[in-house]
DNA sequence: ATTATTTTTTAAGTATACTTAAATTTTTTA
DNA sequence: TAAAAAATTTAAGTATACTTAAAAAATAAT
């Protein structure tokens, strides 16, 4: 299948989330920046495909086989995301246009590696839910804020909740990087701070660093 | 520019390497994969696009705008095949194969940044040379063999030249992975072994082995 | 409820990257 | 060196993924 067809699976799959009625021709258009004329051409295309059911002037409608292709296709872009968050230090619009091309050319097998490397995380670093390999998204965040953290525990960073420069800086500096590890040593709860260890450091963060970090519990 | 262009480009840059003769139309198509008539096609249209030299019956000669982006094609797989394989556990052949997709959904800037992360290698780990940003290639290959370093000196792996699985499998176990740093600490020079220590473990290591690993000095 | 606006669809056409089949040119070989 | 074989080119045609323009239908506004 074309990455033609898969943005479109993926263009429908998004705008169904967000409101059913924005998955009729000219709304997928608009955010695949393509002529009205050539969605409903595709949709037609798709149909007889057996990736959506179409009928004339009715908003687009994914079948199981529709769904699942655009579940794969969500599932390498935020994979790309976390991954390429996690190693480079670019800004998360870069991260996002490199994930954007990657998510098209990219096996399932090496999607699994991905997966694999980064301890199989169910959000990437927007929040946004990683569908499994079998299409399945857990939709409920159980990721916890650091100044929620328990005292002692151990923690996987989940979100770094910005899009501060001088934020961003500090993390990388610190070892604080989205799926690394780390573990609350002390809360101290009247001043609102937070002491972790991380790696080989260990770093005291006050309540607006913490309220921004978000954790998995291991 | 398109993917087609580019594979296209990439190989007659590839050919011309092995023989000047072997540019013709046919010998593209067949690497290709496609019919004699599409190759003496594409070659007409990048003659209109200055990407080479296209006469009747003739071996297609690149231009150097042509080469610029043959190179930079080249330097995208490579980094890409030098990447996963630090990376991921994966096999030599499967890597190639997501490489050849990656290539042409690969920024210039993601690009430097895998190459910054791995050091700017000048070879990847088939011993093949990875371009430059400018399109430079270093043609002689200064790496030597472990069983070649000098005692006390630090080096960096510059290739596995094995494709056992087993070799591999020792490999990852004991952090020799392509582009890690490594000390020699002591060459048994008549029982023809090597000492090294590489991240916290120290390993002896057997002719057998010292010969397959090259090494970059730092 | 009728008109105006917007959206969707149909129709016709384009660029890219191929295909097969036939004609032409080059290369090989006897 | 002339005929046979192989490669290249030309020509005609196809699928994909678009385009614009006009027609048809749905939605919104008065």
């Amino acid at each position: 299948m074309s990455i033609a067809i898969e943005n479109f699976v993926k263009a429908i799959y998004k705008n169904d989330k967000h409101d059913t009625q924005d998955t009729k021709p000219g709304n997928i258009a608009k955010k695949l920046g393509i002529s009205n004329a050539a969605a409903t051409d595709m949709a037609k295309k798709l149909a007889a495909k057996d990736l959506l059911n179409y009928e004339k002037y009715q908003a687009l409608k994914l079948t199981d086989k529709g769904t699942k292709m655009a579940l794969n296709v969500v599932r390498k872009h935020r994979l790309w995301e976390a991954f390429l968050f996690k190693m480079f230090d670019m800004s998360l619009h870069d991260i996002h246009r490199e994930a954007e091309l990657l998510e098209h050319q990219t096996s399932d097998l090496l999607a699994e590696k991905i997966s694999e490397y980064l301890g199989h995380p169910k959000f990437d670093p927007h929040g946004d839910p990683i569908p499994n390999a079998d299409g399945e998204i857990t939709t409920e965040d159980t990721s916890i804020s650091l100044s929620d953290a328990i005292e002692g525990k151990t923690y996987t960073i989940a979100r770094l909740m910005s899009d501060d420069k001088e934020f961003f800086d500090f993390c990388a500096q610190n070892q604080i990087k989205y799926r690394n590890t780390l573990t609350v040593s002390k809360q101290f709860i009247a001043n609102k701070m937070t002491q972790i260890s991380i790696g080989s450091n260990t770093i005291v963060l006050n309540e607006d660093f913490t309220k921004i970090i978000y954790v998995d519990e291991n």
